[in-house]
DNA sequence: GCGTCCTAATAGTGTTACCAATGAATCGCC
DNA sequence: GGCGATTCATTGGTAACACTATTAGGACGC
């Protein structure tokens, strides 16, 4: 996984149990924590809870006002491309629907980056992605599935960082962990679908020979099957 | 704008100042701001600076260690996404930089969601569109460029609320900045051009008639129109 | 009744002082 | 010259205090 937060600080500690619980909706919009009840209930003193609250109030998650307390937003509000609270609410209830969002996100992005790729990608750039890919389709045969998902969140992430566009390249947590999330859920066949080789495969020679629109279309190809897979299986848990 | 701090505490007046001053790049990587620089000299208490860092912190624009002080982090390594980090980019140098990636964004994101909005608004929502749509047009042909910015912008944060995709909702903040900055810059003709209008309707159409493909297509040339516009406008500079 | 003003209780906000823990840099030994 | 012990600057954490904003409720007048 990317960016985990520092559990040596007690504000963070404090984050990591208070965060999650109002990411997963334990306390209605509008609920009340206030910072002695915090600093208590957590054995910390006033000001490390306040720090939590500073967090918790830059991720939109709460505000906090003198004489009323520090008070819960509706979810309409939060930061929700926040790489923190994506992790909290992947951990909790909902996380579905959470792999649902982000999919969808991923989804939209990863075609257009494939084609900037293709475009701005440097020489050494364009080299690595198709050896990287010939390592994914070798690996793939193989059978060995954690090896896979590694080259296979790298091969990703490679392509988001090449596009040259830093709100892309910001996205790389994302598809990491909707990456490892899908295997997790089992969604993932026991062994690459040799269709799903191909297209990254595709994907690579095209970013690596510079046609923007072959990536953009094979790319398109992925994810668009990953968001077809997914939309089957919420049918099959609902039906 | 949306979602403006709170600028009655005193660390959201610290953050106010040193925030934009990381963001402009004003200290390299690696740079080093101790807390009693920080509280001295912005006259405030260590508390006070502590909570301000705690944000910064949890912005990912800075890393705080005992002994070392308050590293300020490589830009790759920052929460490019948060509104608030993006709204102190957009204020310094590099706005141009900016606005950019910010609109490749939204060329990603927006088809897709008008293919969601397209697929799952409810009813009320259609006709809401249809109709605002209809505002848009009579306002554009007035000639009223800021209240035809006030519509566009509503315009495309109801598509992206509608998508029914809660990232694709967090993203109307990304647009509408887009949007003002782009009449700010002068990027927008005098008068909106006929063409874009005629675009406008085609995607409240097809999203009040549930025609995904067509909303789809009918946002990705709206977005594509803007990006090259971005573009022969970047050349220009350039030339 | 109903609205307005005043008052008081209740939070958060901000300050100060102090000690503990950390870890980078330096010193000194071998 | 290499390497371990020491030093000490800097953050981490606690406690106690005064200040201030906001709300609730009551008193008052209409």
């Amino acid at each position: 996984m990317s960016a985990a937060p520092d559990h040596r600080t007690l504000h963070n500690r404090v984050l990591a149990e208070v965060g999650p619980a109002i990411a997963a909706g334990e306390y209605e919009p509008g609920a009340v924590l206030t910072l002695d009840r915090l600093a208590q209930g957590y054995g910390v003193s006033r000001t490390v809870a306040r720090e939590a609250v500073r967090v918790l109030e830059s991720m939109r998650l709460v505000v906090s006002r003198p004489r009323t307390g520090v008070r819960v937003r509706p979810p309409e509000e939060w930061s929700v491309h926040d790489p923190q609270l994506i992790r909290w609410r992947l951990a909790g209830p909902g996380r579905m629907g959470q792999l649902r969002s982000l999919t969808e996100l991923r989804a939209a992005v990863e075609p257009p980056a494939a084609a900037f790729a293709a475009r701005r990608a440097t020489p050494a750039d364009r080299e690595f992605l198709v050896e990287l890919n010939g390592r994914m389709v070798a690996t793939g045969r193989s059978g060995d599935l954690e090896a896979f998902l590694r080259l296979d969140i790298e091969f990703h992430r490679s392509i988001l960082e090449m596009s040259g566009n830093e709100m892309f390249a910001g996205l790389t947590g994302v598809v990491s962990e909707v990456l490892t999330g899908r295997t997790e859920y089992d969604l993932m066949p026991r062994r690459p679908r040799p269709e799903a080789l191909r297209l990254h495969t595709h994907v690579a020679d095209a970013i690596g020979g510079g046609l923007a629109d072959v990536a953009q279309a094979a790319m398109r190809a992925i994810v668009d099957e990953v968001v077809s897979a997914l939309e089957d299986e919420e049918a099959a848990d609902c039906g």
